[in-house]
DNA sequence: CCCTGCTATGAAAGCGGTTACATCATAAGC
DNA sequence: GCTTATGATGTAACCGCTTTCATAGCAGGG
């Protein structure tokens, strides 16, 4: 039913094998019989049947991204990045996101077993026994920030510490010293580094505060909780720091319900730059990653991986963070306003 | 090199075709030789090759997902909901999204021939030209959100007209008289239904009020420069209802940056229901669109086209929307601050 | 005891490409 | 002018699986 290339063959008076070079890159054929068979094709509409084309050639020009169960921007974002990659090198993307736990991250890692030429894989199930078991070992995959098992495979991480010091190191420097911090999920890789980032720069900065992290999983609604304990505290911090800009959110939602005001009477600062960060009133000072970027770097990577088999597999890239500061965290001033302006 | 039916026929002692037969559903296969293909599979690690299962079998257990260019949570929830379903059906999805243009999309849909069962597309391009081009007849096709070309695949729609007709006789029943909208990209078949179900509601409500549409793309900085037009005309409209919630929210931006307050000196409203209206300030009142159920229907759909080939095509499914008030639209008073009180 | 009907299994023909190898024509070298 | 190198094209063997059709074994009816 269907146009085969044994059609276009017979169309262009040649056989099924020039018909395959002809199309296929630029083997020793001549202009001309190019030209025909060509012609042929378009006028059939022919359009080559890919799983014949896997099956022969052994490459599926897919790429298989299993990615856990994502929210908003983060995940847009990242898509994003890695599709634009995967089209300048031809490659089509085969998804399985939101996996929630090992089980079903396993599953997603067979499914795609034969299917593609390469895996990016995030999440946070992905440690070595998980993925040693279910992949093989002949199968280019270049993890996304998923700390573990990046010993054994290429991996991008973002600079979660780096950028939660830089964070911290902003805030002191404003003046702030009751610094606390809202954390993400315990299983989540990028939460802990961020909480890590927090508590030594915390340490190497102010050596006599000690660090206070308030519970959050990376949803709004754990950052509105955590702001509504905030508003009930005898000691009130003078500085938020949330692990991420939805906890941010949140918590400046309670925080201002509440009566407060952010930044004037408590400073609030996120993490991720999520396009919103802009939009939230007060702007919101976090730390930018470049999530797209993140994608198109490991698709790079795995393109690479794939190409030059079994070389340079243990490499680990860091990606840069960014501080961005906006409105929501001020320069700290209640303690001026107990000193007398002679003294200062 | 892998290991192959063969290896796994031999290790069993019997022929490939009883393989297959014990590992593909339950033929005619005594239970004894089911158990001992079975254990021989596992015990070399068998997985098939999934080309060569499609070159055969003539399917490929793919979905193909064409998408636009599209941000934030629209486009996670949309996948969410695809996902989810397909992983119910043992479906995969092949995605393609950041489609700008028409050639972009023709591309993306010729690169699905031969990889995909079915396809699911969303697109402002996706009219009849372009899909009857670019498309085999014989691939089951459903448009998500793309108006034309419904005539000819199933397709589902959103209820923008009604969502829009409904927000403005909230707005209306809140006392605003003059309403302005901001309108989406004109390409933009949504927009253009939102744009409709205000004019029309308005028509019908406030026959001597004439319809105002300001100029917007669905970014929030469109919204933005929209709020600062508005800031600065003679005759500020009372409320303004943009097109979707980006676009609310930068209008909101504009106003509150130059000092007027909303709802108090104008009412704001937008369209979607992305998760973050809740929690920009004022909450945003809006129209809720299910997103992931658009997304979840479209492959259900495309399912039992799949399925019950060639009938039923032109089938098109409205997702009703839901009208969310939150407090960026309080009753509108100005005119009873100028009217005596005597005269009420 | 033979024939028929039924079932589990095997043999083999594709599915639609790619590609190694054979072939043939032509140009170059002697 | 004959041999050989070269390059375009054809032939056919796969790639790994599904599926049709043939076969063999066996039970039951006559």
């Amino acid at each position: 039913m269907a146009v085969t290339i044994k059609d276009v063959a017979k169309a262009a008076r040649v056989s099924v094998a020039t018909v395959s070079r002809a199309l296929s890159g630029s083997d020793k054929v001549t202009d001309e019989t190019r030209r025909q068979v060509g012609a042929a094709a378009t006028k059939l509409g022919y359009v080559p049947h890919e799983a014949a084309r896997s099956l022969s050639s052994r490459r599926t020009r897919c790429i298989g991204v299993v990615l856990p169960d994502l929210h908003g921007e983060f995940f847009s974002e990242l898509i994003r990045g890695i599709d634009r990659a995967a089209r300048t090198h031809g490659l089509h993307l085969l998804l399985s996101s939101s996996h929630g736990d090992a089980a079903e991250l396993a599953a997603a890692l067979l499914a795609m077993r034969g299917r593609v030429d390469g895996l990016l894989v995030m999440s946070s199930y992905a440690d070595r026994k998980v993925l040693d078991n279910n992949l093989q070992p002949t199968l280019p995959t270049v993890l996304m920030n998923s700390g573990e098992g990046s010993e054994r495979y290429p991996a991008l991480l973002v600079d979660n510490f780096g950028g939660a010091s830089a964070m911290v190191r902003h805030l002191v420097g404003r003046g702030h010293r009751h610094i606390a911090m809202i954390g993400g999920p315990v299983e989540n890789v990028d939460a802990r580094e961020r909480v890590a980032g927090y508590t030594e720069a915390l340490e190497e900065l102010l050596p006599e505060a000690r660090p206070q992290v308030l519970r959050g999983d990376f949803s709004e609604e754990s950052g509105y909780k955590a702001g509504r304990r905030l508003v009930s505290m005898a000691e009130r911090p003078e500085a938020i720091f949330a692990a991420n800009d939805m906890m941010a959110i949140g918590c400046i939602f309670a925080l201002t319900e509440a009566g407060l005001r952010v930044p004037g009477d408590i400073a609030v600062a996120g993490f991720d730059d999520i396009p919103i960060a802009r939009y939230v009133s007060p702007a919101l000072t976090t730390v930018r990653v470049r999530i797209a970027e993140l994608g198109e770097l490991a698709l790079e990577r795995l393109v690479l991986a794939i190409t030059e088999r079994g070389q340079d597999r243990h490499s680990v890239q860091k990606m840069r963070t960014e501080l961005v500061i906006r409105s929501s965290c001020a320069r700290h001033s209640s303690r001026m306003a107990i000193v007398p302006r002679s003294r200062r």
